[in-house]
DNA sequence: GTTTATATTGTTCTTCAGGACAATATCTTT
DNA sequence: AAAGATATTGTCCTGAAGAACAATATAAAC
């Protein structure tokens, strides 16, 4: 099987290279239409907002070509792009600076008749279809009752993004007393920092 | 990574042993509970009915061990007890009697933080999650729009909590890079830093 | 052909966040 | 009475973030 990549910027990447030594860049479709008879796995290089690109590359690689493999390999993965890439027919969506083993491990998967996602993505598709999505407010105050009373009250002040300093001087205590709290709650709920602290108690995604 | 067989018939099938050289039996869960340090990768043999056994098995290795990795093998694989594992925790679930090919690509794709899932499987998550996941909502859309399509790409990973040196490797610049696109993704979406990017590109609200 | 937008990288400096050691006071539970 | 949870504050140190000055290359637009 041979690995062809299309990519508009026409730029073969470092980790591309690493992972198919037979790597071939094309800018467009278009380009590579004139040798139709091997079997292709199709690297779809997708920027940012490009999904009509990648709906109308899909279509057309499964019209064109004999039982063609379509990877998108985008510059910023998301959700909805993925779903949408392997409704069309993709058989593997990944991060295009994904690292060379990565892709090696892609194109494995993908030439023994699988399909590659992330693990995140992966892990939502589980979670949606199990229905155990749940309440994510529910999940937010689950979590905020891991906390004391005032870890609870300096917590939802980072989380909305004011400072130490801020939230010292909001709450009346020193800035010291604020990282205290802040400390005890980044354990409680297992988090590092203040900004994974902000994502989980701002996660309204199930309304 | 070392790799455990949990099997309550206690006996090594070829295409295991083919798979890990370093496959090691046991009956129960009960029977490895002595050491506890390394980090291992179970396999769980699950015969049929018994859902119960894969469910108590995982919450257990969950609790007793540090960052375990759970495949289910299962006799009779069935799509509604794959979800039960995958949502309990596991990351892999598969035919017992996968060839040994199949086995290695398993570990292969566990060992670099990934989740396994056969081709019919995943094709029918996608399926019916296409259309539940929501689209971004247009306040995150429209800040988007107002940056370049790098800005774009460094401003997205910030936003899920990753660091700037964290970023340029995966996007193969310099730190320094980051920090710029970063500085100006602030300026033009009116934000003073990281968090409160965050914060923007992760509303959810006006779904 | 000059200007403008974009992408890239360098050095230095200041500020902030968070961990590593702390200690003390109050209140509840056993 | 002793133990444990909670709330408060101190200092020192490391590392990251972001601003402040930069500069260079390229491609599109005028």
């Amino acid at each position: 099987m041979r690995n062809l990549f299309i990519c508009p910027r026409n730029n073969l990447l470092g980790n591309w290279s690493g992972a198919c030594s037979d790597a071939v860049v094309y800018p467009s479709l278009s380009a590579v239409l004139s040798s139709k008879k091997d079997e292709y796995l199709f690297w779809l290089h997708a920027d940012i907002d490009s999904q009509q690109w990648i709906v109308a590359s899909i279509s057309q690689i499964l019209r064109d070509f004999y039982n063609p493999k379509i990877v998108v390999l985008a510059n910023s993965p998301d959700q909805s792009e993925a779903l949408l890439a392997l409704s069309q027919g993709a058989v593997g969506y990944c991060h295009a600076y994904s690292p060379p083993e990565v892709l090696v491990e892609v194109r494995t998967v993908i030439s023994h008749g699988g399909v590659w996602l992330g693990r995140e993505l992966l892990q939502r598709l589980i979670a949606v279809s199990t229905g155990l999505v749940g309440n994510k407010s529910r999940q937010v105050a689950e979590s905020l009752a891991l906390l004391t009373q005032r870890e609870k009250e300096v917590a939802v002040e980072a989380a909305k993004g004011r400072s130490n300093k801020e939230i010292a001087k909001l709450l009346d205590i020193t800035e010291r007393t604020v990282k205290a709290h802040l400390s005890s709650s980044f354990e409680r709920l297992g988090v590092k920092d203040r900004l994974q602290l902000a994502l989980l108690l701002n996660d309204k995604s199930s309304r």
